[in-house]
DNA sequence: TTGACTTCCGAAACCGATTTTGTAAACTAA
DNA sequence: TTAGTTTACAAAATCGGTTTCGGAAGTCAA
C-alpha cells in the first residue's frame, strides 16, 4: 500500500486502481487523452492514499526544482538585517500561493557568495535567485548572466539594461528628502551614507547632492559620510558630523538602522531629535515606530516588493525576457516625529554640544 | 561534455575518464575499492569539468533531501517576527558550515501550518523540521510524532518528555525577574504577557506568579493582561495596566517587541521609564540597545540558539533518539537603562497620568 | 467490408545519481 | 599447477516520477 519508504507513490496509487502509472500522471498533469471515467477513479484513489509526487523524482525529469533562492550576505557576529527579513518575510508569503518554496542561504564573504550560488545551481536546488542590495558593478550579475541562469535583483546596478529588476527611485526620493529638508528651514545638512559599492547607496547619495543643488546650497563634502548600513555605523555617523565645527541641523540617513542609531547618539548628547536635530531615515522598518520620538523615514514596504519581485523571477523562469521585468517605485514619506523646523543654528547647536562632551 | 540540459553529469565524467558512472560515484562517496590510479584520475576530471552531483537525483536515490524545513506563521499584513528573523538568521548560518540547506515557508493559520508540513513531508522536500513558539499542547507535535518525521522544538510542551527540544528557563528567569525588581523596590508589578496557548508565555507567567508569591507579595489578577506579541499588543497591555486605580510601578514583558511597545505608550503618557516606570522585556533582541532608553532584557541570543537547533535536528534526522536531546539554556538579564528603583509611589503615579489623559 | 481516424491507455525510455551484483585479472596458498 | 581469494571495476537495477511511442478498440466514411 506505500512504498517502501513509507509514502504513497505513483505506483501505490496505479496498483490500486488498475492502470499503468503513465495513466495516474496524465491524470495529475492534466492531460486531455484520458477518459471521464478513468480520470474519477484515479482522482479518487489520489485523495484516497493521500498521494502527493514526489517533488525529487518529478524534479529530476522535469529539470524544475519549483524553489527559489536567495543568498544573504552576514557580516560577523552581527544579527539580522531587518531590512532582508521584511522583505524575506514578503517573498515567502508570495510562494505560499505561487505553490514554490524559498530557499534561504547566508554567505560570509564575497567570495563565498559566489561560491554559495554556484553551488545552489550546480546542485540544481533552484530555479532561479533573488539578489539584494546591489552593489554598482555587481559580481553576482555577471556570474549568473554568464551561467544565463534567471534571477531577478532589488536594485540596479551601473548598467540595469540587461536584467530584471525592481527598485526604488532612489535619486529622486533622496532629492524629494532634501527638499522637506529645505522647505523645514534647515541649510546645513549631513548625510549618512552607506558603502560606495552598494548602487542604492550611491543613487541615494546622489539625490541628496542634488538636492542640495536645486536649494542653491554648496556642497560641503565633510557633511557625507559613509558607515557599515547598522545602528552602530548610525552612532558612528552621527558622531563625526556632530563634532564638525559647523555641526549639521538635519541627518538624512540611507536606511532607518543608521537612523535608529544615529538618533541615539543625538539622545545621548542631550539633543532633542525633531528639535534641535531632524533625522530621517528610510526603509519604513516597523520598529521606526516605536522608537522615540517615532522616526519620519521613507516607506518602500520591504515586505510587498519581497511578493513582487518573487513574482517576477518566476516569470522570468518561465522564458520572459527578463529585459522586460523592469520596475521602479517610488517610496513615500511616513512623516512621524523625527523631523522638524531647526530649534537652534548650527553654533548654538555647537555651543549646546560643547557642553556635554 | 556537458549533459543535454547544460550541466556536467556524472555521465560526462565517467566517459572523460574511461570509466562507468558507477565507478565515479564510488570515488566521490569515498569507497574504498578504487585503486588509487583511478581516484586520482577521477578526482582530475571532476576538477577539470567542473562537476557537482546533482542534489535531485542523489536524493531520489538515497532518500534524503540535506535540507531542513521551518514553517512560520505569519499573521494578517504585519511584519516580520524580529526574533524568528534572528533565528533563522542563526540556523541559515550553522547550515552553511554543515552542508545543509534551509527551506523557509510561511503559513497563516494553524491548519495551514500542518497542511504545510504535511506538504513538505509528501513532496520530499526536507529531512526534519525545526519548530518554533511550542504551544501548551501543539497540534505539529502530535502530528510529526504520527508520521514518526524529525523535528527539534525550540520550546516545550505540557509534557516534553518524548521529542527533542531546545529551551530557555522560563520560569527560573522570570522569578529571577521578579525578584530583582522586588530588591529595585517595586512592590506592584505588572505582567505583559502573550497567548495563553503559548507554553512560554506560560511557563513565563507562572514563573512572575511564583515570583511574587516568595516575595510575600498577593497575586491581584488585574496586574496580568494578555496581549498578541507586536508593539501594539505592548502599547494596549500598557494602557490598560496603566488605567488601573493603583498602577504597577513595574512591568514585565513576555517580549521585547511587547517591552518596546509599552515603552512607547509610557512615555506618551509623559512617563519617564526607568525612573516612574520601569519596563524589562525578554528576547535580547539588538533594536533594544537603541530604544530610548535602551531596554532592560533578558538574552536567550536568537542567533545561537538557532544554530545549536539545527545541530541537533541534525542529530535527530540521523537516528540519534530524540528523548536524548533535550537542553535547557539560561537566559541572562541584560540590564540597560529601562528598570530603577520606584520614583513615585503608585498612587502618585496614578495622579500623573490623571493629568495627562 | 475495409481503410483511415480517433480515443484511451499500457509499456518502456528517461532524468542523474547510488548501490548491488557479477566477473576478469591478479594474487595467494597448498 | 590448481583452487580459492582479493582487487578493481563494468553492468545493471533502482529511486519515483514524466513523457514518448505505439497499439487495441471503437468510430466513421467510402
Amino acid at each position: 500500500m506505500a512504498g517502501s519508504r513509507g509514502s504513497v507513490t505513483i505506483e501505490d496509487v496505479a496498483r490500486h486502481v488498475g492502470v499503468a502509472k503513465g495513466t495516474v500522471s496524465r491524470v495529475l498533469n492534466n492531460y486531455t487523452d484520458i477518459s471521464a471515467g478513468t480520470r474519477e477513479r484515479i482522482l479518487a484513489a489520489v485523495k484516497e492514499l493521500g498521494y502527493y509526487p514526489s517533488s525529487t523524482a518529478r524534479s529530476l525529469k522535469r529539470g524544475r526544482q519549483d524553489t527559489l533562492g536567495i543568498v544573504v550576505p552576514v557580516g560577523g557576529g552581527r544579527g539580522a538585517d531587518p531590512f532582508l527579513s521584511e522583505f524575506i518575510d514578503g517573498i515567502a508569503r508570495a510562494l505560499d500561493e505561487l505553490d514554490r518554496d524559498l530557499l534561504v542561504t547566508t554567505a560570509n564573504s564575497a567570495q563565498h557568495v559566489l561560491e554559495t550560488h554556484e553551488r545552489l545551481i550546480a546542485r540544481r536546488k533552484v530555479d532561479g535567485f533573488i539578489l539584494t542590495r546591489t552593489e554598482v558593478n555587481d559580481p553576482r550579475i555577471d556570474f549568473l548572466q554568464l551561467r544565463r541562469f534567471p534571477f531577478v535583483a532589488h536594485g540596479r546596478t551601473s548598467d540595469p539594461r540587461s536584467f530584471a529588476w525592481l527598485d526604488v527611485d532612489n535619486e529622486a526620493t533622496f532629492i524629494n528628502g532634501v527638499e522637506h529638508l529645505v522647505g523645514l528651514g534647515h541649510q546645513r545638512i549631513g548625510f549618512i551614507g552607506g558603502p560606495g559599492d552598494l548602487n542604492f547607496a550611491c543613487q541615494r547619495r546622489d539625490g541628496y547632492r542634488n538636492g542640495l543643488q536645486n536649494a542653491g546650497i554648496i556642497l560641503e563634502p565633510s557633511l557625507e559620510v559613509e558607515q557599515a548600513l547598522t545602528e552602530e555605523g548610525g552612532v558612528e555617523g552621527a558622531r563625526q558630523l556632530l563634532a564638525l565645527e559647523t555641526p549639521p541641523t538635519a541627518l538624512l540617513c540611507v536606511t532607518d538602522a543608521l537612523a535608529i542609531g544615529a538618533m541615539r547618539l543625538c539622545r545621548d548628547r542631550g539633543l532633542r531629535v525633531g528639535e534641535d536635530v531632524t533625522i530621517i531615515g528610510y526603509d519604513g522598518l516597523p520598529v521606526g515606530a516605536y522608537v522615540e520620538p517615532p522616526l519620519t523615514t521613507f516607506s518602500q514596504s520591504a515586505q510587498s516588493a519581497g511578493g513582487k519581485i518573487a513574482r517576477m523571477l518566476i516569470d522570468v523562469i518561465e522564458g520572459t525576457d527578463p529585459a522586460t521585468r523592469q520596475e521602479l517605485a517610488q517610496a513615500d514619506l511616513v512623516r512621524r516625529s523625527s523631523d522638524g523646523p531647526p530649534a537652534k543654528t548650527p553654533q548654538e547647536l555647537a555651543k549646546a554640544l560643547r557642553k556635554t562632551v
